[in-house]
DNA sequence: ATAAGGCTTCCAGTCACTGGAGGCTCAATA
DNA sequence: TATTGAGCCTCCAGTGACTGGAAGCCTTAT
């Protein structure tokens, strides 16, 4: 299989297959023209790749797992460890941004938005408190 | 004032204030020994700085923020405009996220996570659908 | 005189790609 | 057979927003 195939299949773009290929995440075997030529389970690597990125695991993180994939001793324990921590992440990447949105979402409410010059949200970012604090 | 003392007073490592004069944010004086030389109003500014990258607004956006702030003519609909963008912005990666956690959670709470090799969350991202469809 | 600490610049690394240039190979068509 | 055009190759550079480290000057205190 060529790369062009490959990545129609398992939706990963051409270049970050290659990326992938570079930094050892798959190895994919040369036709005599220099071609990479993947097989099935380079495909299934990479699937497997996609969807783990998808759930926002990092490559450091996609690399172990890949690993525990093949090793048929692992212990389901090591994959759930994996995954706890980076639900935990992902948690704490959801309370910061809520609590963005939260102050962002207050400044943008007081701030009419008209031609007049005058922005608590500017204000608020210059340091000034210029809103109602009892809400 | 020396770098240190702004660092200190702004909360913006030295570091990071030598990245902003390199990219334009600020542009400190120099004293004669070669040391950067900021006013107060540098010091606004990274404080500005540090409150709008708190709420998640690129580089881009504050430098944009920074100029309304600078503008004494400036329309607080133009303020107004950037932050709604960006709360769009967060909005979008917010449920990219919680997306994300539910089937990850899901995931989680299906693996027993001991000592056997099966495991559902590899299974999940090998393309194996493992898991009760029904909830 | 010396030592510690603060300041300087410059270079490289992070993360996970992505874009583009320049050039080879392959399949189909005139 | 010549020529397109698409697909493939490598290599280099850029993204965003810093961060770490090396090598070296400046200041302050002892």
């Amino acid at each position: 299989m060529n790369i062009g195939e490959v990545a129609e299949r398992s939706g990963i773009p051409p270049k970050t297959i290659r990326y992938y290929e570079e930094i050892d995440l798959v190895r994919p075997q040369r036709s005599g023209n220099g071609y990479r030529d993947f097989r099935e389970t380079d495909l299934h690597k990479l699937a497997f790749l996609g969807r783990a990125r998808a759930l926002g695991f990092s490559i450091k993180d996609c690399r172990i797992l890949l690993g525990l994939y093949e090793d048929e001793s692992r212990e389901s324990a090591q994959v759930k460890a994996v995954a706890e921590e980076h639900l935990t992440a992902i948690d704490d990447k959801i309370a910061q941004l809520q609590s963005m949105r939260e102050t962002l979402s207050h400044l943008v409410r007081s701030c009419h938005g008209d031609d007049r010059p005058d922005c608590p949200i500017l204000s608020d970012l210059a340091g000034k408190a210029d809103l109602p604090e009892g809400g």
